[in-house]
Order: C-alpha cells, then sequence, then structure tokens
DNA sequence: AAATCGGGGAC
DNA sequence: GTCCCAGATTT
C-alpha cells in the first residue's frame, strides 16, 4: 500500500491524529495570522503551560496588530515580564511596528515575507505560512527533532548544521501538502503528548511497529545532541537605596546582557561572593553616602541557560535627597509599574519594603 | 560553528 | 543536579 517508509509515517501520524490527540488549545484551528504569529512567538523554547496566560492576556490587551504596534515599549516589556527571553518582546514590538507602518497593517502572505519579521525564523515562518494561509511549509521544531530521529533512527546530531540540514529536507518531504496545517499542528502535538522526552507512550503507539527506535531500544538515546552547555556563576548585589521622599533608585539595564531594557537596583556585580562589610564599602564609594545602615535583606540564586546568578539584596533608607544622574529615583508606588527580571520581582513582590 | 538569550517543570 | 521546551540572533 505503501511505496516507502516516509508515505506510511505521514499516514500513521494522520491516523492517530484523528483518533488519539485531543488537545484544545486557543490559537488551534484559528486563521488570524497575527494572533497565529503572537502565539508562536510566545511559545518559542516555552511551554505550552508557561506560555498560554500570556496568549490570553495579550490577545486581550492587543486585539490587533496596530494596537500592539502603537503600545508603549515599557508596557510591551511589562506584559512579557515572567517569562524570560526578553528579545523576543523588542522584536514583537519592532514587527508590529513595521507591518503597522510599512505594510498598512496587513501581514505578510508568503513563507519569504513572513520570515522577513525580527523574531521570526525558520519554525516559526512556516508554522505561520502553513496554519494561517495553509502553505506547505514543515515545521521543524524540537518535537519534530525528536520524533523524526526515533521514528527513522536518525543519529546526525540535531544542534549540528548538518542535522538542522537534514532534517529540514526530511521534514518537508514527510508533510501532507494537502493539508500541512493539519500535519503540522499533528506531529507537534505527538512530539509534545505522545512521543514524549522521557517515557514516551511507545506501548500504546499505532507506529512502533515501524519505529527504528523502538525497534531497536534506543527510544532514550535518541534526538542525539552533541553539544554541552556551560554555567558561568555571576554574583549580583542589589542596593536598595531609598531617599526622604520615598523614592527607590532603578535602572534600565543597557548594553550587551541579559534582560536588556528591564529595569533592575543599583547593581554591584562581583567576581565573587562578598560580604555585607565590603557591600557597604562599595556602596559608600559609589554613592558618596553613610552606608552604616546598609543591610542585607534578601539572598537568592537563580539558574538561567548559561549562568548561574547568585544575588544579594541590600537595603537602605536615607534622609536625605541624592543627587546622581547615575540613578533614577522612582515613587515606591510605580515600582510595580515596571518590568523587572523575575528574581528581582519576586523580591519586590515578597518584601514589606514595597 | 558556537555562544547567548529566561524561566519553569519533569525526573 | 540534568534535560528540554511550538528557536532566533549574534559573534
Amino acid at each position: 500500500m505503501f511505496s516507502d517508509n516516509k508515505a506510511l509515517f505521514t499516514h500513521q501520524l494522520l491516523q492517530w491524529n484523528e483518533t488519539q490527540n485531543h488537545r484544545p488549545l486557543p490559537w488551534k484551528g484559528i486563521k488570524n495570522p497575527y494572533f497565529i504569529w503572537l502565539s508562536e512567538i510566545i511559545l518559542q523554547q516555552t511551554r505550552v503551560e508557561q506560555g498560554l496566560p500570556y496568549y490570553l492576556k495579550f490577545t486581550e490587551k492587543y486585539p490587533t496588530i496596530s494596537d500592539l504596534a502603537n503600545a508603549p515599549e515599557d508596557e510591551i516589556m511589562k506584559m512579557w515580564e515572567g517569562l524570560g527571553y526578553y528579545s523576543r518582546a523588542r522584536n514583537l514590538h519592532a514587527a508590529a511596528k513595521y507591518v503597522a507602518d510599512e505594510l498598512n497593517g496587513n501581514f505578510p502572505e508568503t513563507y519569504e515575507e513572513i520570515k522577513k519579521l525580527k523574531g521570526v525564523g525558520d519554525y516559526t515562518a512556516a508554522a505561520i505560512a502553513s496554519f494561517a494561509y495553509n502553505l506547505p511549509y514543515a515545521v521543524v521544531d524540537g518535537n519534530v527533532y525528536r520524533v523524526l530521529s526515533r521514528f527513522f533512527g536518525i543519529e546526525t546530531p540535531i544542534d549540528s548544521t548538518e542535522g538542522k540540514k537534514q532534517f529540514t529536507i526530511l521534514a518537508q518531504e514527510l508533510i501532507d501538502k494537502k493539508k500541512p496545517a493539519i500535519y503540522n499542528q499533528a506531529i507537534m502535538d505527538f512530539g509534545a503528548r505522545h512521543c514524549t522526552p522521557a517515557k514516551p507512550l511507545c506501548l500504546f503507539c499505532n507506529m512502533q511497529a515501524n519505529c527504528v527506535a523502538f525497534q531497536t531500544g534506543n527510544t532514550d538515546k535518541l534526538p542525539i545532541k552533541s553539544k554541552k552547555k556551560k554555567k558561568k556563576t555571576r554574583y549580583f548585589n542589589y542596593i536598595i537605596l531609598e531617599n526622604s521622599e520615598n523614592e527607590i533608585a532603578v535602572n534600565k539595564r543597557l548594553g550587551k546582557d541579559i534582560w536588556l531594557n528591564l529595569y533592575e537596583f543599583i547593581l554591584l556585580e562581583t567576581e565573587k561572593e562578598i560580604t555585607l562589610k565590603e557591600i557597604r564599602a562599595k556602596a559608600k564609594e559609589i554613592l558618596q553616602i553613610n552606608t552604616e545602615q546598609l543591610e542585607i535583606v534578601a539572598s537568592y540564586k537563580q539558574l538561567l541557560t548559561h549562568q548561574k546568578i547568585i544575588s544579594k539584596f541590600a537595603y537602605i533608607k536615607i534622609n536625605e535627597l541624592v543627587n546622581n544622574k547615575n540613578f533614577n529615583f522612582i515613587k515606591k508606588e510605580a515600582i510595580k509599574q515596571l518590568a523587572f527580571p523575575k528574581s528581582l520581582k519576586q523580591f519586590i513582590d515578597n518584601s514589606d519594603i514595597f
């Protein structure tokens, strides 16, 4: 019946989709390219459960791409607060302005034009093209790498240039060109719910007889990744400086580092962990104030993909105003309007200073 | 080709 | 602790 195992794969995947796939999500089946784009950006490297509330928030506050384009950057960053990978939010805003201003609010309708949007790469362009316009571009995301590497027994590292090329070509051969949207949705749902990274449901899988990984007992070895990630440890010592007007010193993070365009307190970054005494001395030098009353009020660790951040928070209230153009003093009540990195937001929410 | 960009959940 | 998630961009 099938000339090769590729046609068999597509057939059995769609069969699984029709009989076993039950995963209702608000962006499934819709055709509004703006909402689809928004959902795809939010879901980049993000679990559906984590991204879902953000999608609902964004679509309610910004019903059209022009609403998003006209919003202030800080407001969008605040909306994105806690979701991580903040360049997505910055690119989202830039792309919205591009569509609103340069394209008269008309979302691009071809793969090539869609990919010109900032923050839209191969995967996202294929997703939008297929879901919104039913164009035959196969998505290749983490789910697809896993499903295809297992079913076809492909051992090429998925994080290599060769692997990316090989899987992209294969995925494009497999897609059902008569129903690209359904196929793309199906393979990702299958990877997320059935052919999972750990403990895949092979015993209940309608594809097990043709799955190379299952037949050879290599399910837990595929897909193969070659690169390993190294973490560096950084020490962030934050000074929460409150002046006589109940204002707190904050800065917007600039330059080439994590958390670009988010806010933070006065930061003293050090090569190693330092004591309260040392924090007081450094703060005194920088701020030119008496820091004897400076006290550590919290400290904790945060793990990022490539960094481990060990934070200390030290608080001091002084009975004067500080004339220092390096800091912005913001009323306490207004602090919670600004977008902070997750660890700082947690501190703010849990501290009785605010 | 390799490094970097967050945060959370499963194990 | 490790791995990975509807990846993209920069170096």
